[in-house]
DNA sequence: TTCTCTGCAAACGCTTTGCACGGAT
DNA sequence: ATCCGTGCAAAGCGTTTGCAGAGAA
């Protein structure tokens, strides 16, 4: 959790207003990742609630999180197969990943090019853009 | 496979170059993926190839997937999670993902931006860009 | 009661690993 | 004999599914 911008209450209000049944649960799933940067992956989000919420389930992370997705609170990003992360930023950004340390920074601003609807005659519903290296806090490490 | 320009001699020839023993199994794995514009998962070589060589083991083409990808003769793409994509295009290009029929197209043209080799102070690597929505062939048959 | 939410346990599917056979030198 | 490539079988691991118990209305 990197800096603890969204409380308990502010969230529940999100969920109400997004039609959410704000179970505990739920809040404290949604809480994470609105106060966290790190785009955690279940496995992530599983470990650090359990100590606060020691009989949560990964199949009720999975459910919630799919909810989440169907509603629209956030989206899912893919980078690595083989993990799935999520990100409560709905903002279009791009994303970094260290190729040593795993993480997964956001990159802000618009790097996004300015095509329309259609690419090559093709619809565009969605754009991704990442890229892999090594972060900065790694490279000063090994400098 | 799309249109058939790499002969199996040419292929040899590039794994020699490559410093790879050409064996039949690496030959033929590289042929499809170089005569192949669809981005082919391991299952889908599978399928295809094993009718070629009835003995072939997804074993097979995992080790040399890995091995060209260690050389560099393709990349990996991740455009979703539980599948892993392969690409002998190595030219910076975008990537196309229909939402209906799950195949992936290669966008050509520069769209990735001039952003030099750092961004936000983290050294870039890679980048990568991939779009997702409904392709011309879904759309003009559902209009 | 009825409907929703939760979570254990098992199933699934892609990928990796262990290991042994076979061909080439 | 040695080395490398191949491939069967089993293990691994993230995710999904089946289902039953708990909780709210």
């Amino acid at each position: 959790m990197d800096e603890q911008s969204f409380s308990l209450g502010d969230v529940k209000d999100y969920l109400l207003q997004k039609g959410i049944n704000p179970s505990y649960q739920r809040l404290k799933i949604l809480e994470y990742l609105m106060n966290s940067t790190s785009h955690p992956t279940v496995d992530t989000m599983y470990r650090t609630l359990s100590k606060a919420i020691p009989t949560l389930s990964k199949t009720t992370i999975y459910n919630t999180l799919d909810l989440f997705m169907k509603k629209e609170l956030i989206t899912g990003l893919t980078i690595e197969e083989n993990e799935v992360r999520y990100d409560a930023n709905l903002s279009q950004h791009a994303h970094f990943k260290c190729l040593k340390c795993g993480r997964v920074f956001d990159i802000p601003g618009d790097f996004f090019p300015q095509i329309g609807n259609t690419v090559c005659e093709h619809i565009v519903k969605e754009k991704h853009f990442y890229m892999k290296g090594i972060c900065k806090y790694c490279a000063s490490r090994s400098a």
